[in-house]
This record gives structure tokens, sequence and C-alpha cells, in this order.
RNA sequence: GGGCCCAUAGCUCAGUCGGUUAGAGCGCAGCACUGAUAAUGCUGAGGUCCGUGGUUCGAUUCCACGUGGGCCCA
């Protein structure tokens, strides 16, 4: 056998400097051009088509983006190294009031009103500017993740092509007549002037403490009958158009001195102590529903602005109502609440909007008009109580929205809008039932979000995103969607100039004027930009050159693969991806569809960008990028992951080191033998059981990885992962230390062992690595550049990135050994059991180990591992029989697994008649007999053995296998152990001194006779062991260390032998 | 109110195509091993597998209902 490595493994550290490692392997990959040669290599491959979705570019990247983007890195590294060619494009999401947001923070903007001073031209290109910095930001952190991608040239949804696919997407749309303008009440912040999205709304909730009334509306055609009801919000009660109660909830009427006021049951209390009208006396109960239809004066009819609802004030039904508070009666107002709004339009009711952008009231509302409607409460009370309205006010504590940005109770505006009419919705789920959603129950998320889901609202009263291409008429109001640049080139008759040359943004767009096709006057583009879906939902479109290549496009579209965190996704981008594709092609936009859930904290706690946020590159620098990822892999995408560094440390100890310190066992030894990886093979049959064991394992593994990643599903591929790494080190490297440690040249067969133990570790070394490049894409890089880089110069790929992913050998798995190990390592685990029972240490070698093995297979595992579990357990003999007679009891219950399906009913008479067994019909029947029980033939399969009791051996059990162990420890294991005792204590003093493993020793000691004569009859042993030239009694012994063997002292002294 | 998902050890989670002996890691206590050593192994304590009912010879597993939690919709 030749060793001689062409250039040699280096030698590796005991600390793996995960993150130094990282660094260096980034500039490896810049130097040697990695990525761009992984690319060269795969072009013209088979495609296979990534869709990213675009990353909001407008913040650094905190821990929590790490998952998805893992994801993401994942697929695209698995199907280039299986050669699949991929387009590596990244994307940034770049328009919408997120980026707004904060540039108006940056500048110290506060309202609308600041930034049309501020000039919308530069507020737009400040915008710009922002997405411009932090998309590169996002890149470099992206990169520290150990993401490949194509970054020059990542897609930007505010690009012309962008915005342009869109329009054509809105163009047919209006093709299809599905374009309108509509009103709707939504949350709105009069300092800023803009509406607030559901989203941010949730943000901004606040307690607090407001003043409440109670206000008695008169019924009509019922004299001195009141309902009385309830508001929060008394600015609302100009707008009041309809009274709602629960149909089913129990009113009564009460009289309160003349009076007749109408509250629910339980909200009776209200009207107590109230004046000097006395106690409140009950007359009559009825449910809502009677009440229904009842009609009312409003509580502001006098003034002008409530015309529309002098004929229209009535009692609705309303299942929402409740009377926890309040009474049971609810004002609405369709002009200033979200539900008032949506229950007008159910009940055809007017709107009265009383507010105008500033939360001012408008004209027609007397001496409320231009007042703020946060400080009319007094004016209210007051106006209320002179037409004899106001019955009481109370202090309320509530959870109340505010904007949050600037702190400002929200009110509710209604305001027109433009929708999209989304009748078309089953076009949309016949789409996406084409898709494999995983795991599968998203599918019917998302199909019930396109049952409920209502008209898509496109517009946003707003300045930097998408300009809606919606030019409405001045004159007649009539409007028409332009499709795209060409168009809006032909149609111009004004403002082209003003325009051209700058992008399709506010507010060079907003010069354009077209002409009305319907009447001929100018119609002006609507002031509104457009919902970022929009621009994220087109990229199937719009990145991959539908317009200028359809067959191009076509070649990547369906993508095979996107993937997202879940939650808000089926209504956001996955929505709009289905819907816009849907519209445009009819066909679905990917193939393949993985969602995930969200990263918390270790407390479970939700990241934010205001409470607790942890940078994606302090992180990284902190536990590692690899770490990082192996902590997404691992985790069921399906459940949150709790993100924290003690989970990492943890993660990193377990597996990393565990990794790493295997492979430096590995290397280390190697480049002391100079093992060479391109020897000659030694035959995978003729390699040891333990080999052809670990080999089989990894196959197993490599099964699993191909078999995972094609499903997007790489769970419990990271799991059988984690178990294969702990294996390999604690079972494969442990037990064949020795035959890497055999000295060279001894003989053949140890020759031929330790090169199959080279061969072998190699082999599984390399191909994990490979395995794993996909997830640990920096730590494998480093362990493939020293184990194969560095080993056949040019033969080889220059990257674990650019090997091909490894293939099943399915000749190489072999279920029968794997399951043979599993046996030995039961027996081992319980062997250790029954020394620490016992109170017999490892090193103090024992007699025999006795075995019933009932079922055959276990017997043969035995028989072939035998020497392996011996050894492991430091026992001489292990020997298989046929029961334990004279050393244990043995138990018997019965086994239903076996007997259910054999005797069905019958089951449990049989079971009865196996607990009653006397103990030999038990003994005979766990022995493998077979016993006639209740007239049924029975065998060891049908019934579980307990050994219960031992005598003088100790006995345990290890599944269906009773194991005794001999603890007896005569005067001659004494010595023996004593001298492995010795040994050990030795190698101690030999590493605390700092020698290398190669350098020879000189032992003196001094001991009790006891253990000198141990000693000394072992001598050669421990001079092997030990690499000890000579072992010499000294007494006494001056220096030396002291330590313990056998309850008594030893001084020992080591040396460095003359000879060496 | 509706849809989907989840509930297993103190904590974080595997697992069970239905089988009477349910696992890992962390944490805690003790011990052992050691030419990987800030590593490793073993042992111990710790579980009504959320509850109730049904199907079944047998339910932690399947079904129904309930309770609690998450996401979404209203």
């Amino acid at each position: 056998m030749t060793y001689g490595a062409k250039m040699g493994f280096e030698q590796v550290e005991n600390d793996p400097k995960l993150v130094e490692g990282e660094k260096e392997v980034l500039s490896f990959w810049d130097e040697s051009r990695a990525f761009d040669k992984l690319r060269e290599k795969n072009a013209g491959g088979p495609p296979w088509s990534f869709l990213d979705g675009p990353i909001t570019a407008n913040n650094p990247m905190g821990v929590h983006h790490a998952w998805g983007r893992t994801y993401k890195d994942l697929f695209q590294r698995y199907f280039a190294m299986r050669g699949y060619d991929q387009r590596w494009q990244n994307g940034f999401d770049c328009q919408g009031l997120w980026v707004e947001v904060q540039v108006e923070r940056e500048l110290g903007f506060n309202s609308k009103r600041d930034i049309e001073a501020y000039g919308l031209e530069e507020f737009v290109n400040r915008c710009k500017e922002r997405v411009l910095k932090y998309s590169a930001i996002q890149t470099e952190q992206s990169v520290r993740l150990g993401m490949w991608m194509d970054w020059q040239n990542s897609y930007f949804t505010m690009s012309d092509e962008n915005n342009y696919t869109i329009w054509s997407f809105l163009k047919r749309c209006h093709e299809r007549k599905l374009i309108y303008k509509g009103m709707d009440s939504m949350p709105w912040c009069p300092r800023c002037g803009t509406g607030i999205s559901e989203q941010e709304r949730r943000e901004g909730y606040k307690l607090i403490e407001d003043e409440s009334v109670y206000v008695r509306l008169p019924l009509k055609d019922r004299e001195r009958e009141y309902l009385l009801v309830w508001t929060t919000t008394p600015w609302t009660l100009a707008a009041n158009v309809a009274a709602a109660v629960h149909p089913d909830l129990t009113y009564v009427a009460a009289k309160l001195g003349e009076d007749t006021y109408y509250v629910s049951k339980g909200r009776l209390s209200v009207l107590e102590g109230h004046a000097d009208a006395g106690a409140p006396q009950v007359i009559e109960e009825l449910k809502g529903e009677a009440m229904a239809g009842w009609r009312y004066h409003g509580p502001f009819d006098d003034l002008p602005a409530a015309a529309p609802a002098l004929e229209v004030h009535r009692v609705i039904e309303w299942e929402d109502v409740e009377d926890s508070s309040g009474t049971g009666i609810v004002h609405i107002a369709p002009g200033a609440g979200k539900e008032d709004f949506d229950l007008g339009k159910k009940f055809d009711l007017p709107v009265i909007a009383p507010i105008d952008e500033s939360g001012r009231y408008e004209e027609g509302f007397g001496a409320l008009t231009g007042k703020a409607a946060s400080e009319v409460h007094e004016l209210i009370y007051r106006d209320l109580e002179e037409k004899g309205l106001f019955f009481s006010s109370e202090r309320y504590t509530h959870d109340y929205p505010h904007c949050w940005r600037c702190d400002t109770q929200l009110l509710f505006r209604a305001v027109d809008e433009w929708y999209i009419d989304m009748s078309w919705r089953d076009e949309i789920k016949e789409v996406a039932k084409q898709i494999n959603w995983i795991p599968d129950y998203t599918l019917d998320l998302e199909l019930d979000w396109l049952k409920n889901m209502s008209d898509w609202m496109i517009s946003k009263k707003r300045y930097w995103g998408l300009a809606l291409p919606i030019w409405e008429c001045n004159s007649c109001g009539h409007f028409d969607v332009v499709g795209g640049f060409d168009e809006l080139k032909e149609r111009a008759v004004e403002g082209w100039d003003e325009f051209e040359g700058h992008t399709p943004h506010r507010p060079w767009i907003d010069s354009i004027k077209i002409r009305c096709e319907k009447c001929g006057e100018m119609a002006s583009r609507i002031p509104d930009v457009g919902n970022p879906w929009l621009d994220a939902g087109i990229v199937p479109y719009s990145t991959v050159g539908y317009n200028e290549d359809r067959e191009h496009w076509a070649k990547w579209i369906p993508a095979d693969f996107i993937v997202e965190a879940f939650p808000g996704q089926f209504r956001n981008w996955f929505y709009a991806l289905l819907a816009m594709s849907t519209m445009m092609e009819k066909i679905p936009p990917f193939q393949n569809c993985l969602g995930h859930m969200l990263v918390r904290d270790e407390k479970g706690e939700e990241f934010s960008k205001s409470r607790h946020f942890i940078e994606l590159n302090e992180a990284a620098d902190r536990a590692s990028s690899d770490v990082m990822r192996w902590l997404f892999m691992r985790q069921n995408p399906t459940q949150n992951v709790p993100f924290g560094y003690h989970n990492l440390d943890q993660l990193s100890r377990k597996v990393f080191m565990t990794l790493w310190n295997t492979y430096r066992f590995f290397v280390n030894y190697a480049r002391l033998d100079q093992f060479d990886p391109a020897s000659e093979q030694v035959p995978v049959h003729e390699r040891p059981e333990i080999d052809r064991w670990i080999l089989s394992d990894l196959q197993l593994l490599v099964k699993n990885a191909n078999e995972s990643f094609p499903k997007y599903w790489v769970t419990s591929f990271m799991r059988q992962a984690e178990e294969f790494i702990e294996k390999l080190s604690n079972w494969y490297v442990r037990r064949n230390r020795p035959r890497f440690w055999d000295p060279r040249g001894k003989d053949e067969e140890t020759e031929r062992s330790k090169l199959a133990a080279y061969q072998t570790l190699y082999e599984v070394l390399v191909t994990l690595v490979k395995l794993l490049a996909p997830v640990i894409p920096f730590l494998s890089e480093r362990m493939y550049q020293n184990l194969v880089a560095t080993q056949a110069g040019d033969a080889q790929p220059i990257s674990v990135h650019l090997a091909d992913y490894p293939e099943t050998s399915e000749d190489l798995i072999d279920e029968g050994l794997s399951f043979d190990m599993r046996v030995a390592q039961n027996v081992v685990a319980t062997g250790h059991s029954l020394r620490k029972q016992s109170s017999r240490r490892v090193r103090q070698p024992l007699n025999e180990m006795r075995v019933v093995a009932p079922d055959p297979r276990y017997a043969a595992a035995l028989e072939r591992l035998s020497s392996l579990v011996s050894d492991e357990l430091n026992v001489k003999a292990i020997n298989l029989t046929d029961d334990l007679e004279g050393l244990s009891t043995v138990k018997i219950k019965p086994n239903f697994g076996s007997l259910g399906p054999r005797f069905g009913k019958e089951a449990k008479e049989v079971a009865k008649a196996i607990e009653e067994l006397d103990a030999t019909a038990a003994t005979r029947l766990a022995g493998g007999e077979s016993v006639v029980v209740a007239g049924k033939h029975l065998s060891a399969e049908d019934v579980h053995v307990h050994v219960e009791t031992a005598s003088g051996w100790i006995v345990g059990e290890a599944g269906s296998l009773q194991i005794a162990l001999d603890v007896a420890v005569t005067d001659e294991l004494i010595r023996e152990g004593i001298a492995r005792d010795v040994v050990r204590h030795i190698q101690n003093v030999r590493k605390e001194i700092g020698l290398n493993i190669e350098d020879r020793i000189e032992v003196s000691y001094s001991a009790t006779p006891h253990v000198t004569a141990a000693i000394e009859q072992w001598e050669s042993y421990i001079a092997g062991e030990a690499q000890a030239d000579r072992i010499q009694a000294v007494e006494p012994l001056a220096d030396g260390t002291l330590v313990n063997v056998a309850e008594s002292e030893v001084r020992l002294s080591v040396k460095v032998s003359a000879k060496s």
C-alpha cells in the first residue's frame, strides 16, 4: 500500500472559528468567481425556475428575514448542484407608503402638507434614493448570509418595465369593465391627511379615556318615547343615519317619569339614578327584531347636511350589536365609521360625510362647520341639551386607534377609492388549484381568501408609488385606462414634454392629459398611486421578458418554485400573483409554493423594528450564518421558529462541533499517515462491517436528501443529518480510533484495515459535505477545500457548490446491517446500564455477558457484531443462550400487536391466559418455544418478555432481549483493570506535559504491592498502550504525579525517552 | 360568527400508516469514559400524549363535539 499525498491536507485547528471562516470563504468565492463559474457550467442545462418575492428595500434586514432567504438559497443551490440552469434573480420592492413614511421621518415631516411644500419631485427622488440605499445594504446582508444571486441583475418594482406591465394588466381589467370608482370608509389621520390601512391601524391601538355620551332619540309616532343610544365619538352624531339593535337580544321599554326609554334588558342600569326621575319602571319586554323599522328623529336633523337622512332614520338589525357596554342600541353613521359604512351599504343608507381631509366639519353643519372633530364635545353637548336630546355623559376608557406616526387619534372618513371588481374570482380559484401548495392545507387558506375577499382597492392618496393609469374626464367624469408607454405617448395631447425622459411616477406623469373619448374634453390622471401588491404581483411578467421575448418568458414561467412567510401572503403576494396571472394569461404563475411561519425570539415574542430587532449581520458575526441557516432549515415550516443565541450555541455545540471534531480527527491523522485519497480503494465488500454500516447509513441519508429536496420539505432530512453526524462521531469514529492509530507497516492485515478506515471516513466526509452544501455553504466549502480541492488539483470542481450533488448508491445500502447495528447499540446501552447499576466501571474487565434472543434476527445481529459489543463493554465473552436459567425470573405479558390481528375479539381471552401462565411455560415461551395457551399455539413474538429478578448476575433487557452480566470480579480481572487504570493515568500525564502522540516515554512509579504486582504482570500491555520504552518501580519516588488506583495512592513520573 | 392549523416531560419539539414499555435536546441531580476533551456516554427524577364521547379486540394516534392557543376572514 502506498501513501503520499500530492499536496496533503492542511492541519485543522481545535476551534472551527466559524465566523472567521465564513469571511474567508466569501473572499474565496469572490476571487475564484465561483458563482460565475457555476452559472457557466449550468448554462444550457434544463431550467429550474425560482421566482423571488420582492423584499421591501426600506430598512436593513433582521434575523427574521433570514429564514425565507435561507430557503431561497437552499433550493437554488440544490438544483444548481443537480445541473439545472437558473435565473438567480433577486427582487426589491420599492414603492409605497412604507418608503414614504421613512423618508418623511428622515426629513422631519408630519403631514402631506409638508411634502407638498417640500416639492413632490424632490420627495419622490428622496424615496428612490432610499430604495437604492437599502437595496444595496440588503444585498450586502444577503451575501453575508451566504446567498448566491445575480446581484447585478436584481429587479426593482419601481422600474419602468414593472410599472408599465401593471398598466397593461389594469387595461385588461378595464377591457372587461372591472375597474370602478367607489366609496369606502377608512381610518384617517387628520394631521397627516391620509387614510391609514388596516395593517397600519393595528399597530396604533392605545388605551385612552374619553367623554362618552348617552343621547335620546325621539321615536316618530310615539309620544315621549325614545331610543337611548350611546357613543364614545360624539362628533359622529352629526352624521347619524340609523340606530342598530340585535334581532335576538331582549330590549325593554322603561318609564322614567313621563318619558319611556328603550334599552337592552341587560343595560337597564344606565337609566338608574338619572336626575330626579326615580327608579325606571319596566313596562314591556321585546326582541330587537320587533323594533326593526321604527322611525325616529335624528339628533341633528336641524342641520342642512342631515337632509338626506331626514326620512331615513330608522332602527335596523345588526348581529354584531353587543350590550356589554352602552345601551344595546348602536348609533350608526355610515360616513364616519367602518362597520357603519358597511351596514349603510347593506341597508342602502345615505352617507353623510361630516369632515374633510384635515378632520374639520364640512359646510352645512351649522356651528360645527370649520371646527375640528376633536374639539367639538362641549359644543355638541350644549346643542343636544338645548334640543332636549342630551341624556347623560360619563368618562370612559377604551382602546382607540392612533396614527402610528404622529399619535393623533384616527377618525373614520368615507372617501372615493378605485377598485377592481373581483367577480371573476372563480377563474383565480381554478388557477390556484393547479398549484402544489406546501403544506397542502394552504390551498384551503388561499381558496378561503378568494372566496371571502371583497373587491380589490387599488388606490392610495399618496405620492410615491405606481401611477394608476386612470384618466378621468374633467368635464363628464368618464374615465379610461391607459395600457402602456406607447399608448400613453400616442394619446397624450398635453404635457408630454414635461414627462419625457422621466420615470412613470408622480409628479412627472401628472402633467399628461389625454382627450376624453366620450365628450372630447381633457382628461387628467387621477392623483392616486397604486396598491404595492400590484407591484409585486406582476413580476412573473415584468421581470422575465414577457413584453419582449415571449419564448424566453415561457421557458421560465410558470416558475417552479416560490417561498415566502405565509402570514399575510395569501391575501398579499400569493393573491396578487394569482389574480394578475389569471388576468394576463389564465395560467398559474408558479407551480410549487412553500409557506413558512415567522421567526420569533426565544420567548416566542414577535420581532419588530420598534421593540426588538436583531440585525442580520450582527447575528451572523456572533453566531455564524451557517448555524443560523441550520436552525431555520431543521424547523418545521408550519411552526414559528424560536430564534436566540442560546439556541444557536446549542446547535453549534451539538452539530457543528461534532462535525468539526470528526473532520479534524480525520485530517490530522491523515496528515500524520500521509493518507492519499487517490490510493487504490479497498473494495467495500472487503471492508469491516462497521465501515459498510456507516456507508450504508450515509447512503440512506443521500436517499433522504434526494427525496426531500424535490418535494421542498427538508425538515426530516435535516434531522436525519443531525443523527448521522452524531452516529458518525460517537460510534463510527469512536469505535474505530485504534484502526487510525495502528502503526503503519505492522502487518498487511492491519495496514489494509487502516486504509479501509481512512477511505471510509474520507468517503463519508466528502459526501456529507456535498449533501450539506446547500444548507451550510460556508463550512462545507471550507471542508471541501481541504478534503478535496487541495488533493486533486484541476480534476475536481473548484468549489463544493460546483460539485455534483451525490446520487444514491442503492448497492451500498444494507438495511440488515443497519438493523444489526441498532441491536448492538441497544445491547451496549443496556450493558452500560447494568455496569452502572452494579458499580462496575467500564475499565474493569468482566468475564461474560449472556443474551437470550428469542427473535432469530436479533440473535444473528449479535452473533455478527459480538466482538464489537464485547470490546465496547469490556467483557471477555458474549454468549447467546436459550434462557437465563438460574439467573432470573421471566415474566411475560401479551403482545397485542401480534395477538390482535391473529385472534381479533378473542385476543383478550388469550391475553388473560398468557398472564396466568406458570413460570416454566413462560420461560419456555420467552425462550422461543411454541406453547399451547387457551387452545392457541403461541410463540415468542406473541408476548413481551420482562426479566423481573436476578440472582448472582445482574439482569436487564433491551427490547425483546434479555441480558445478563456476570459482575463477579476475580483477582485476575482486578489486576487487568488496574493495568487499564494505570494506562489512562499515564496518558493523562502525557497530555498534561504536552507530549505528542508519537513521543516515546519512560515511566517511573511507586505503588502498593498489590498495584505493583498488577503493573508487573501487565507491563508489556501498558508499555504498548502508553508508548513507553520502560516502566520501572522506584521506591521511594520523590517527584511525579499522585493518582488513585484501586483505592490506593500511586505516584507516576513520565519522562521523554532517551531513545527518541 | 366562519375557515384553516395546533395542543405530547419544567422548556423547545420529534414520533405514533391504531398495538398495552411514547422519545430527543435543553435544564436539574449523580456517575463514568477519555490519544476529539469547553467534547462524549450512562443513570435518575419528570408524561391523565388538552377534555368528553364515538368507531375498534385495542385510541395518545382515526372521527365528532368541547376547551385553550395561532393565522386568516367577517
